[in-house]
RNA sequence: GGGCGCUUAGCUCAGCUGGUUAGAGCACUUCCCUUACAAGGAAGGGGUCGGGGGUUCGAGUCCCUCAGCGCCCACCA
């Protein structure tokens, strides 16, 4: 073996570029799809949305997801780390949209000559859905450019050879596929019903997606006209859907308006007549006990109106505005041309108004704040409107998805009580359908009648073999496309999917379901998918949704939940504007190995506080295994170097000390990591390795020079040298820059591909003894003899004459097994050992010079 | 309203199935240029383990209860 080539002054520095380049030109992280299912280890990796910022979070929870791969490539698996990128979906077409200057019309052809203008324009140019969706696709590659680097440079072990994107042709043949598959089995259906609307984006929006805002407002008291002539005070937080309302209800059982039900009522201003009816719902302490219906001011009404099947007066346009003409039963009158045309807060000041004047307004309103239902990435409360959307069944599957929840193996466990309260409390079935343009588009189209009027019992579907196709600009087989939207021709589906339609066949995308089904058969079901708990509702529980009824399996055996980064002021780092710092400027100030250090040490979704210290401290780590190592390698021009000795050299007590509790550690840190806790690794290999440097370096330092002859020198370099080993692999998840660059001193091939280390391996031949309180014992008596030193105000190399060691017969037994490394290492002319009670030991210095 | 998690040194956090005087890092104080390391090293001060009750020979660790913080869920006129 050559000796190793340690540097004179090694550094931390530049060595990202160094290995990274590396690792991309030997392969080191290249899969072999030769492998077995068994032999593999699969990670559905999340794809980050790459028109979002990149943010210390993704740092953060991605480093979690590296350090179980390294480690289970190392254990042996052939480990699938694709990396996806997530560019389908909202966030990407709002840039576009500002970017290019455009707007989608799904109602044009597509153009292949299509070039957007050079500077934005207002009005923005109309295109058509596939013209933007390629021009989605093309900023997008930017994007994806600048997360790919990012993820290399904090040493991602990923195979970039295998990368998707969740609006690429296999995202969408897999989508399209995946939901022909839905319409056969009658999973998915479509129907016209209330449904929750965002009027900025103009689409429908899913149950998953719902977030409340607490907001001002304020409770109305409104008079309507009773039966007999007498008053009916209702409290309303939206009075402007007064023209909506379709009933006035109370609990059965409340006494005060028993007398009414059946009879009907008039609304103010508009002097429609509506039916007093009764539901348990109604609330008899809220308000006055009786509430306005309408359609639709929020859910409940949603629930009245369906129950109790109560009229529709729609007013609120998909725009979010009065409608211009009045429904049904509602005279066209002056106050309803009041209103018209205006949006919600305008048109409920203006009828406050109108109250106020007509006398139907009691008292001021009262102002409250209380929760309203936002599109969690809109900003007006979001309206319900009745329209045409498909769904995919769920409600009818809650027990068997409960079942495939408590299947999974959840880290942390406690996790699996947000799948769980999600899935019992879900009341609407899965609405997949949007009214956007950069989604996958549903493969559908649907016939004409001679009318023109659309069957939408009379879908089209095309072979699965064209997919994927968009049917606004595809023609269905046995049509011309002259008969797009003609009489007795077709018709396409307008819609696309949800982002969460395509993103829950990430396990089929990253596999290659559709395009690749040998790799898919080698890949799925996965091993894990990791994730962070915000979106076990949408993403974790709609994959396994799919996979549920595509595969009748789970998606994955384990759930690894990664939490949060919060800010000092304990907010979650990514929502709060401003305070994303950016990840490069960390990974260029402490070195990747470093801010990987502090992510890794987050554990298993625990949100973790952001903590530059934390990266200090790693930065210091990985500067300390490079010193450490350089010494215990420069030992190995010593003999005798022989590299493929085994534990079975090492013959001090001390040595075996040493390893025997490096073993110990070995088997602590493969547990934790088989149980996804990868924090607990780290934490134990890091307090080893500096006790390892405080007190067995120190001990060890002289004989290993030769001190006490070559043979002491022998166990001495033996052992360091296992140590240092075993100690690199261990640290190799989480460091993988310094490991590999130590590595390399006096290896070959890369660390990220050596086997994990074997406790057994360390702990030498059967019958070989290792008592642990050798080192023990030694640290302690070094430790008495530092303090003394310190006490003293005197440098450590400062001279000892004479030391006491206190303590029971055995410890002192052990002690002799380390007591010339102990006098060595303390400079102590002579060791003294007593039998007492109490252990103690006592210092005389020599006298200074 | 239901559920989950958290509450340990000034700060960030470990303390796994209850067991010797409660740990680490940062920060702070003091000392030390020692041949792996001064972008270091050594030593030290600092905590009635959120409050209250209980089980036990013994509780930070188990049970009950209360409080605060965070999150998830819920048909919050």
């Amino acid at each position: 073996m050559p000796a190793p080539e340690v540097p004179e002054k090694p550094s931390i520095d530049g060595l990202e570029e160094k290995w990274g380049s590396r690792w991309e030109a030997d392969g080191t992280y290249r899969f072999d799809r030769t492998k077995t299912r068994a032999e593999i280890f699969s990670i559905d990796t999340p794809p980050p949305t790459v028109s979002g910022s990149l943010h210390v979070g993704h740092v953060f929870s991605y480093t979690h997801t590296d350090a179980v791969a390294r480690f289970q490539r190392m254990r042996g698996r052939e480990v699938f780390y694709p990396m996806g990128w997530d560019d389908n979906g909202l966030p990407t077409e709002r840039r576009v949209q500002n970017y290019f200057g455009v707007r989608c019309d799904p109602t044009l052809p597509y153009d292949p000559s299509f070039v957007p203008p050079a500077k934005p324009q207002s009005p923005p140019v109309a295109v058509s859905r596939p013209n933007f969706v390629e021009l989605c696709v093309r900023l997008t590659v930017d994007d994806e450019k600048t997360f790919e680097d990012l993820w290399r440079r904090l040493g991602l072990s990923v195979d970039w050879g295998m990368t998707y994107t969740t609006i690429g042709p296999e995202a969408q043949r897999a989508s399209q596929r995946g939901f022909l598959h839905l319409l056969t089995a009658g999973r998915a259906y479509q129907k016209v019903a209330p449904t929750l609307w965002d009027v900025d984006f103009q689409t429908a929006i899913a149950q998953a997606e719902l977030e409340d805002r607490e907001l001002a407002g304020a409770y109305h008291r409104i008079r309507f006209g009773g039966p007999d002539g007498t008053a009916i005070e209702i409290d309303t937080t939206r009075p402007e859907l007064i023209p909506a309302c379709v009933a006035l209800v109370a609990h059965p059982d409340d006494e005060r308006y028993k007398p009414l039900f059946g009879s009907r009522a008039q609304t103010p201003l508009f002097g429609v007549s509506v039916p007093i009816v009764a539901h348990p719902l109604a609330e008899p302490e809220k308000g006055t006990g009786v509430a306005m219906i309408c359609t639709f001011g929020d859910v409940t009404d949603v629930t009245w109106w369906r129950e109790l099947q109560l009229e529709t007066r729609t007013i609120v346009g998909r725009d979010g505005r009065i409608q211009a003409d009045p429904p049904e039963g509602v005279e066209p009158s002056p106050a309803w041309a009041e209103l018209t045309g205006k949006k919600m807060e305008p048109a409920r000041g203006r009828i406050v108004e109108l109250l106020r004047e007509s006398g139907d307004l009691v008292g001021d309103p009262r102002p409250i704040t209380h929760a309203v239902k936002f599109f969690e990435k809109g900003n007006k409360p979001l309206e319900i409107l009745s329209s045409r959307q498909w769904f995919i069944h769920t409600l009818d599957n809650q027990e068997r998805l409960l079942e495939r929840g408590r299947a999974l193996h959840w880290h942390p466990p406690y996790m699996r009580a947000r799948f769980e309260s999600w899935v019992s409390g879900l009341n609407t079935d899965w609405l997949i359908s949007r009214q956007r343009f950069f989604g996958v588009p549903f493969p559908l189209w649907y016939g004409l009648s001679d009318d023109g009027s659309i069957r939408y019992d009379a879908a089209i579907v095309p072979d699965e073999s064209r997919l994927p196709v968009d049917p606004s600009t595809d023609v269905p087989d046995g049509y011309s496309p002259d008969q797009r939207d003609q009489p007795g021709g077709f018709t396409g589906e307008p819609d696309v999917m949800d982002t969460w339609a395509t993103s829950s066949l990430t396990p089929q995308i990253a596999g290659r379901w559709t395009d690749d089904p040998d790799l898919f058969a080698r890949v799925f079901p996965m091993d894990v998918r990791p994730q962070a708990h915000e979106i076990i509702r949408t993403w974790l529980f709609s994959t396994v949704v799919r996979s549920d009824l595509e595969h009748d399996a789970l998606p994955w055996t384990d759930a690894a939940i990664s939490g949060w980064v919060l800010d000092p002021d304990r907010k979650k780092m990514a929502k709060s504007k401003g305070n994303a710092l950016t990840p490069i400027g960390l990974l260029d100030q402490y070195g990747s190995d470093a801010v990987r250090y502090w992510a890794a040490s987050g554990r298993p979704g625990v949100d973790t506080a952001f903590d530059e210290g934390q990266m200090k401290v790693g930065r210091r780590l990985a500067i300390k295994l490079l010193n450490a190592s350089k010494f215990v390698l420069s030992r190995l021009e010593l003999p005798p170097a022989e590299p493929d000795g085994d534990a079975g050299d090492v013959t001090a007590p001390l040595d075996r000390a040493m390893l025997a509790g490096l073993a110990s550690l070995v088997d602590e840190a493969t547990t934790a990591f088989e149980g996804y806790d990868y924090a607990r690794a780290l934490e134990r290999t890091e307090t080893f390795f500096w006790g390892f440097c405080d007190d067995y370096l120190e001990l060890v330092k002289g004989r290993a020079y030769g001190g006490q002859g070559e043979a002491a020198a022998a166990s001495a370099n033996r052992a360091l040298m296992l140590a240092l080993s075993t100690m690199l692999r261990l640290f190799a998840p989480f460091l993988p820059f310094v490991t590999e660059e130590v590595w390399s001193w006096w290896k070959d091939g890369s660390v990220h591909r050596a086997t994990w280390p074997l406790a057994v391996e360390l702990r030498g031949p059967a019958g070989a003894t290792a008592d642990p309180v050798v080192l023990e014992m030694a640290a302690a008596v070094l430790g008495g003899v530092r303090k003394a030193k310190t006490v003293a105000q005197v440098s450590m190399r400062a001279e000892v004459a004479r030391v006491v060691v206190s303590d029971n017969a055995e410890r002192l037994a052990a002690l002799a097994g380390a007591a010339d490394d102990v006098r060595d290492a303390g400079r102590i002319a002579e060791l003294v050992t007593e039998e007492a009670d109490q252990p103690s030991v006592i210092v005389g210095l020599a006298p200074q010079a």
